[in-house]
DNA sequence: TCCATTCCGGTCAGGAAGTGGCCGGAATGG
DNA sequence: CCATTCCGGCCACTTCCTGACCGGAATGGA
């Protein structure tokens, strides 16, 4: 048996799971004196994980944080939580970690038992999301093309570009990138001999085929300025600035979350600046103030307001 | 040197960042031949962690999944992606797992080094939610109390009761329930000598004294009925049914993430039904399909779209 | 102040386990 | 057919693990 090896992890685990214990506790779950105990404390220490210890009534042990991550020790629960969060965050939820996130679910994935993976699926769908996100890419492709970016294998895919037929594609892929909450693979198509870039929601059918390859000169030092290269023009992107007849306080306490930026004016007005794709967002987050205001800038905006709320007063009056 | 426990734990860690390694490698790395390094994955197979292994020339070593979590080894980008991902789940982003969201994240934080707590503090404002969710709780209170639940220690704060003014409390915390968006604590009110309920957001400089305390008898088996029955009378809760003249498939591509439910007319248009606390989100949605409707449930509804209606027409047309 | 409780770490001796070197074997892919 | 890779038995040596026993020291409550 692997005793020392094993009872370590297991002592690192119930550390993790209750903060507090005494010696003897320990020492009885693991099946050992209370000497060996504090030896395999000490060995935790010795690994680098500061294990606090109390003496008198009220001691005991505690694992406190360190200088480094100790492995963490999941029940199943948490793995599923773990594994639902990090997929929300790849989607786009958190702007700024959705490759990270997507690189640590796919090492979460890889080695959570098949039984939590579908419980992450089953969690799938009840996520709350804003409907204007866009296509969310399927978690099983995301996370399929993550583990063979990671792990130099090929994969197969086919793919529909925006203008032609599907058709199958064999590449070497190098890199997921998320821009503007859409997922792109750079990939080393091997049937073109050519580095390109594939749009996630026009891929099915994404398999590693366990080949592996050796990593060829990247195309770009940084990946996403590749794709930001190659797919060229952005699309509209709208500066709104808006003038809100209610408090700065109240307006900020609404739109804050939504990155907005509030200037308070003089006469108990504010003026209110967003930056978005569409006008979905600002509307409702106007909406939700509960106050008049007024239009100051794109006067795009404008005309969206009045269709808007003619189509509301047709259906508010039938 | 604890070697065999922290060898151990490199060769798990090593499996998991990349998932193909030839033996040489990997002995290489931990500094050991060969021969004893298939002794290590031989323990690890006997701990229970399959390692999968090939002949030949592509032959080598991969950890697959197997029946149990194994000990997550994570770098520090990914430890915040998994914090931040954890928080914004327990902030309700998906429903149902926000105790569990929680309870994971007590655990991630509590041995995450202090410079990585500072990186997922830092992301904390970058966060896309819709403005509509209400107030979010703190994250460090959220993670305080938790921990002090799991942990058995008495919490002091100061709470501001919904008539009344603001107050220190003394309580051994016994578990957080999230309803209908809403943290709530269950503790046992040391001065009071009675179980009550907190609301998160009426209470502020939660610590945990340190002081530990020998659990009570629960005043529910369910802590999440026992809120249930004191917060009593739920908010009103608006049941939402319109007609969109659109296509049913359209409609639902946009609501499905909202959870709504779509049942296709006859004549090309669809009844679209909601649940929810309040008509903005509704409207967000309507807005989004960019087609006609009209209400046929709830009066309310009306009013309330006539009067944004014309509140959009005032600004579009200033 | 005293006392029970708890962690601490030294020492000892027997036993278990880890280690490297060596080997023939077998699967795999070019 | 051959190079490459994993496999696992054997052996001798060394390391370390373990439990038992001890006196000591910090702690918090009575």
């Amino acid at each position: 048996m692997a005793n020392t090896s094993a009872r370590t992890l297991r002592l690192l685990s119930l550390l993790q799971t209750h903060r507090h214990w005494p010696g003897g506790e320990l020492a009885g779950r693991l099946g050992v004196s209370e000497r060996t105990l504090r030896r395999d404390i000490d060995r935790l220490r010795e690994l680098g994980y500061p294990v606090h210890s109390g003496r008198g009534l009220a001691g005991g042990y505690r694992l406190r944080s360190g200088t480094a991550m100790p492995p963490l020790l999941l029940d199943d629960d948490e793995a599923v939580a773990i594994a639902v969060g990090l997929r929300t965050a790849a989607d786009g939820t958190v702007e700024g970690i959705e490759e990270t996130s997507l690189q640590a679910l796919a090492k979460v994935i890889q080695v959570m038992p098949p039984r939590l993976r579908r419980r992450v699926d089953a969690l799938r769908a009840s996520t709350v999301v804003s409907p204007l996100d866009g296509p969310r890419t399927d978690a099983t492709t995301l996370t399929v093309i993550a583990q063979a970016c990671r792990d130099d294998e090929r994969l197969t895919f086919t793919y529909t570009p925006s203008s032609g037929e599907p058709a199958g594609r064999r590449v070497e892929p190098y890199r997921l990138v998320m821009l503007r909450r859409r997922w792109y693979l750079v990939a080393w198509d091997l049937d073109r001999a050519d580095w390109r870039v594939f749009r996630l929601d026009r891929l099915t059918g994404a398999a590693a085929t366990g080949a592996r390859f050796r990593r060829r000169e990247p195309p770009a030092a940084d990946a996403a300025v590749f794709v930001q290269d190659r797919i060229g023009s952005r699309p509209a992107r709208w500066d709104v600035t808006v003038r809100v007849h209610a408090a700065a306080a109240v307006v900020e306490a609404i739109t804050a979350a939504a990155g907005g930026r509030v200037e308070p004016g003089d006469d108990g007005s504010c003026l209110l600046r967003l930056q978005v794709d569409d006008f979905d967002w600002p509307v409702l987050i106007l909406a939700a103030t509960r106050a008049d205001f007024d239009v100051v800038h794109p006067p795009e905006f404008h005309r969206y307001l009045r269709e808007l709320g003619e189509r509301l007063l047709r259906a508010g009056s039938a």
